[in-house]
DNA sequence: CATGAATGAGTCTTCATTCAT
DNA sequence: TATGAATGAAGACTCATTCAT
């Protein structure tokens, strides 16, 4: 997507309006929105700016559209992710790591960056946007990932009581360390940094809820 | 500060200078940096547009100056809070929830939430405002959260070997869960669930780095 | 010209560029480059403050445009004086005093005296002004002045070794006189003085050119 | 004057005037009016802007005052050329000849081109500068330069019937050619030019206007 | 439907001028 | 009197949006 900038004009109507939204966010995610034109969005989608608001109505419709069409992308990669954790009956430790990696590479991609500073940025603007990413992607996500930790637990294989409270933890091993590594987007992680910290989140989060270990979060049931 | 939208017209000429950096804190992190105009700025603070630009020249300075600020206050508070993490002789784990709520009501503080909107919003526009809050602020905050504890270890109360490995640890458990929680700053957590984020962060915690327990991250030194 | 303050809305594009330049040089010339908003020399065109962005791209465009076009249209002035100098056989002086009068008129014309004020005033700024103005316009009259002038010298009629020369002072009596009569532009000359000024300067020259008085010029070549 | 940019902190109160008078005519000659702000005329004359409000109550009348003085500068220099149109007995030529060429070099003068162009520039918006310099300047050189030329006349050494005419011719002969050659002030002409220049008006004037001969002026009485 | 052209509202910035010390 | 600070009015320029073709 961050490739689209320059296209040739694209003939359907889909088409275009796949051009211009997928121009939006390149453009909106480069510059920021408020500095970003219209007319700018459209001459990278190499269209008029009247077909723009043929299309959108007007420039925040434009923007919600774009993010709503990138969340979607970014919810998919991490489904896709999410559900290579099946359990093979060898060790967990690899499956886990090799899930963990994914899901730090779908975080570290350059849309998903831009895609968070687009929803930081017009938060406090536009707080319907919210629900959109909240509920649709990184709810889902985190279902996703308590399904097959509960699944584990099952299983026998993970000593899990809570899987909301698992899968916080797990995601909070595996993300927090990037925002200040990859310098909240602006330097690009390693892959050998990524599978540090993947190996490093995976390790504590064996070490907590290895099979048979019942002692699980200490606080009772969380009030959320 | 975030009251400091309306203010009877301060005496000194530095008191001016506060009043407008306040002002435009608040105001930029309402609205947004572009959204907002400096104007709305100026009448915030009380004083005339022109006052703004005979103190910082343009608007952009002002954002500068007043994200550097802010910086500089969430730094002072977060430090505060680093410093309670002595040893005091009994069970660590109070004094660590102790500290880790602290840290907690730090990141979820109004302006602290601004701060970071802001920051993620303008940065692709300003990339040296990350120098300014990585280095200035976070990394401090990081590392003196490392001293501590390495002297907890040093003092056999934790089973640590390597401090800033810990930190990240223990970071990610307490902030992790945060951004979902409060809605990415637009709900706030009640103090109630805020102290269950800090248990649990320093229950794993515990677990993880227990006094005389060597086994601690797994890979070898890490490579940043 | 400097009638076209105001205007019925003119449709085409070019017709509104026209209404643009000729309402910008009329309001230039009025107040004064620096004096004289954008908003008023949109409003006198009648079309909007933005269409003349669009047209022009900002003030000073509009400055050398307008100027430039003012310039064309004066020298088109001055060279159809200029081609009236043509030998009929008969006494010339009626001829010369035909053509100085002409010459008169155009240097008094109202939008002359402007556009040599706009000159003066902005050279400093704009000092690539100079380089239209002097060889797109009064150059070319020169020569033109010159030429007819050698051939007449040819024909026997004067008595000019270095038409240049005479050009030179052929200008010099006829628009000499015209700056402290005019009183630079404020006063307008009556038709009458401006035909004694004519039939003076016509005099001396005749008299310093009398045909077969080859005393001419005492200086060598001449160094430019 | 155009040298009293940068001014060690001058002590008296008229001093002070002064340096901003010519910090003032140097500013306004180098940007033009509407360009120079108040700060550089205070900056350049080593005061603070106040003071200039103390001393001239506005920018408007500082630009007045400002010309005023530098045109009584210029005819100060005009009226000593003048001057030297003495009758030695000899051939009037070189006398003629040296009275003219200082005339030319008054009128190259940096400051007079200056002069000039702020009076352009400004004359539709301030119209009664014209009153100071047409009538405290300009007419008072012509009136001497006239007397001188009675004089002469009546000692039968020219042929001179309407003196104000034969200055009318004399000025314009030593003045018209300049403006294309400087380049309306923005190239320096060489001494040699100059001379030429001088030269060659002499020349033309004695033609005209030799001891003995009455033809003169065809007009009639001049309107004026 | 797609587009080139036009627009009105709004923003940043400057500057001549005044005031308190 | 001289000055540093403050200000209100004004101006250049932009941009999201609409209309005629």
């Amino acid at each position: 997507m961050s490739a689209a900038t320059t296209t040739a004009a694209p003939r359907g109507r889909m088409a275009k309006r796949q051009a211009i939204l997928a121009a939006a966010f390149a453009e909106f995610a480069a510059r920021g929105y408020a500095q970003t034109g219209v007319d700018e969005v459209a001459a990278a989608a190499g269209v008029a700016k009247a077909t723009v608001y043929n299309h959108f109505g007007g420039k925040e419709t434009l923007l919600r559209e774009a993010i709503t069409a990138s969340a979607e992308q970014a919810t998919a990669k991490n489904l896709a992710a999410v559900e290579r954790l099946v359990d093979t009956g060898g060790d967990l430790r690899p499956t886990l790591e090799d899930v963990g990696l994914r899901l730090i590479q779908c975080y570290c991609d350059d849309d998903s960056w831009a895609l968070r500073r687009l929803l930081y940025a017009e938060l406090a603007h536009l707080p319907d946007l919210l629900e959109i990413v909240q509920v649709q992607a990184a709810e889902r996500v985190q279902r996703a990932l308590a399904d097959r930790l509960a699944r584990l637990a099952l299983a026998g294989r993970l000593g899990i009581t809570d899987p909301d409270a698992a899968v916080e933890r797990l995601s909070s091993l595996l993300t927090g360390p990037l925002e200040a590594r990859a310098r909240w987007g602006t330097r690009r992680l390693p892959a050998k940094e990524m599978r540090e910290v993947a190996a490093a989140a995976v390790d504590a989060f064996l070490r907590l809820y290895a099979a048979g270990d019942e002692s699980g979060p200490p606080q009772p049931a969380r009030s959320r």
